[in-house]
This record gives C-alpha cells, structure tokens and sequence, in this order.
DNA sequence: CACTTGACCTGTCCGC
DNA sequence: TGCGGACAGGTCAAGT
C-alpha cells in the first residue's frame, strides 16, 4: 500500500504528535514484528523518549534517545495510527476515523506513552516490520547503501533521474521504476500515474526512451508524488494517516483503478493489463508500445 | 550480473 | 448462500 507520499504524510503526522513523549510499555507479536532482537525490544524501548520521526524511501524511522531507532516498513496493509489518551476515534474527529476501536483485529504492536497516548501499529496481512537498531548503524545496513535518490528532494535533476535508469537498459520501464535501488520510493500507484502523464507505455525498454521523455517522467513523478501528499495520499483500501483518516489522491487519480473509465486527456477507454508482475493501468491511445 | 517469478499473509470480490 | 480462485498499494529469496 504505502508508497512515498503515504509514508511521507504518516511520518509528519507521527512527528506532530509523538515527539518528546516517553514510552510507557510494548505489546508485540514478537518476534514477528520484530525479526531482529525480539527479546531486547521491550527493554530498549520502555523509558527512551522519541526525539525525531524520519523517513527514507518507504521506511519511517522513529530515532529514540538512547541512540536507537525503530525503523518501520508498512508494506502493503501497514497502519500507524495515534490516539491521545481516552480517544476512540482521533483529535476532534469523532467517528472522522477510517478505523474504529484500537487495538482491533490487525493490531500487532501497541506502544504505551507515559501520557497515557497510544501508537498503533495495524497490518492485516503482516508483511510489515519493525527493526530496533543503533541509530549510527542505519546508513551502513544494505537496503540505506543500495536504495536510490528521494525524488521530491531538491537537488535531484532530471540528468540524475535518467542517469540512474543505464544500468537497467533492458527491462521495461515500469519494473525500472518500481525498483527501489533506481529511485527511492516509487510504487505501483504513482508507477501507472507518472507514466499516463509522461504518456509512455510502461512495457517500453528503458533503453528505448528519449531523454525528452525521461524529463517528461521526471516532472510528472515529480508533480504527481507532491500532489499525493498534498491530498495526504492514496487510500485504496487499508491506508490511513497517523489520526486514522483516509487520503485523498485517489480522487484525482488519471488511469490507477480507473479500467473501464475515459481517458481524461482524450476520452479513449482506460484499460487494465499486468505488467512487470502488477496490475497496471493506461490509456491504450496516449500510451503506445512503438 | 540482470531479470523474472514465487513466496510471504489475510481479506475481499467475482463467477459458478 | 457457499465455495474456489484471483487479486491486492511491497520486497525478498530463489530461479533462469
């Protein structure tokens, strides 16, 4: 589920309502939400205090100020969600949650503050983790020195964007962009979006494409991702922000789960295929093969 | 090495 | 209404 923009609006959610408080206590289904360590985890977290809330690609880290980290990854059905103490349903929002009670049935980790707040952590189908590590450790592990440039950072140039696509000449342009080690963050949603915007057909060979349409790529990964956290992201099913509460973007998705609806650029019938081993979504006019 | 496929899980939807 | 199969936003470990 979560892609950058949705990790990106639970991390500022995150970083506005658990910074400076201290952890009470730890309920987990360790050590399955915890493969490292599953023994220490209470222990390291009970007492520490979260000084910052950080994300790279498509993993949070919430920095403690013991000189640990949790680094969270939701995959696809991950939740975070915070409730003050006594809230059933999120800051003066009643019933605005997409989620009721908590804990409910997906709940696999329940973090305590001394405030008596409460994080969350939902994942129905449990794909997600959590990982305690030194905070210093992080740069070094090997998804940090393998994972690609944020695209929405300032200083990331579209001869950078091209750049980073050699060395995967000959895959298609949609598996190239879904992979993590290209550039960070990218996921099957905002894949199908960038390339209708681009109007590129996402089995086209990377080598094939013409710096003219890298940069077309670039700027609408680019416009669409920022224009995703602007509207708090995607929800398509399981994806919530940190108060509980759904995203907006996919009102104004173009062709993602649109199959069946017109093309909103020439009105030609947007259909559904798989590509790069996921479902994937184009208008067969704007979007050729050759 | 580069690339593709299956596996990890649970829930839901669709066709029979 | 019940049941089997396909499918779901992500990443690895295997395989070719």
């Amino acid at each position: 589920m979560p892609e950058l923009p949705e990790v990106e609006t639970v991390r500022r959610g995150l970083a506005e309502r658990i910074v400076g408080k201290i952890v009470k206590d730890v309920n987990s289904d360790t050590p399955k939400s915890f493969p490292n360590a599953p023994a220490d985890v209470t222990a390291f977290l009970v007492g520490a205090s979260i000084i910052a809330v950080r994300r790279r690609a498509k993993v949070l880290m919430v920095d403690l100020d013991n000189d640990y980290s949790l680094m969270i990854h939701l995959k696809m059905t991950g939740q975070l969600v915070y409730r003050a103490e006594g809230e059933a349903f999120g800051a003066g929002h009643p019933n605005d949650s997409l989620i009721g009670n908590l804990p409910d049935k997906s709940t696999r980790v329940t973090i305590e503050f001394t405030d008596g707040s409460h994080l969350y952590f939902n994942d129905q189908r449990k794909f997600g983790w959590m990982k305690l590590l030194p905070s210093i450790e992080i740069p070094h592990i090997d998804f940090m020195r393998k994972v690609g440039p944020e695209p929405l950072e300032a200083d990331f140039t579209p001869q950078e964007f091209m750049d980073r696509f050699s060395r995967r000449a000959k895959t298609s342009i949609k598996a190239a962009l879904l992979d993590q080690t290209v550039v960070a963050g990218v996921g099957n949603i905002y894949a199908d979006e960038s390339l209708w915007g681009a109007r590129i057909h996402p089995q086209r060979l990377v080598g094939s494409l013409s710096p003219d349409e890298f940069h077309r790529l670039y700027e609408e990964l680019r416009s669409v991702m920022n224009l995703a956290i602007e509207k708090g992201g995607s929800t398509d099913k399981n994806y919530v922000n940190a108060e509980g509460k759904r995203g907006s973007y996919m009102d104004f998705a173009r062709v993602f789960r649109r199959e069946g609806k017109r093309c909103p650029r020439c009105g030609t019938t947007i259909v559904k295929f798989k590509a790069a081993g996921r479902g994937t979504h184009i208008c067969p006019y704007c979007q050729k093969l050759s």
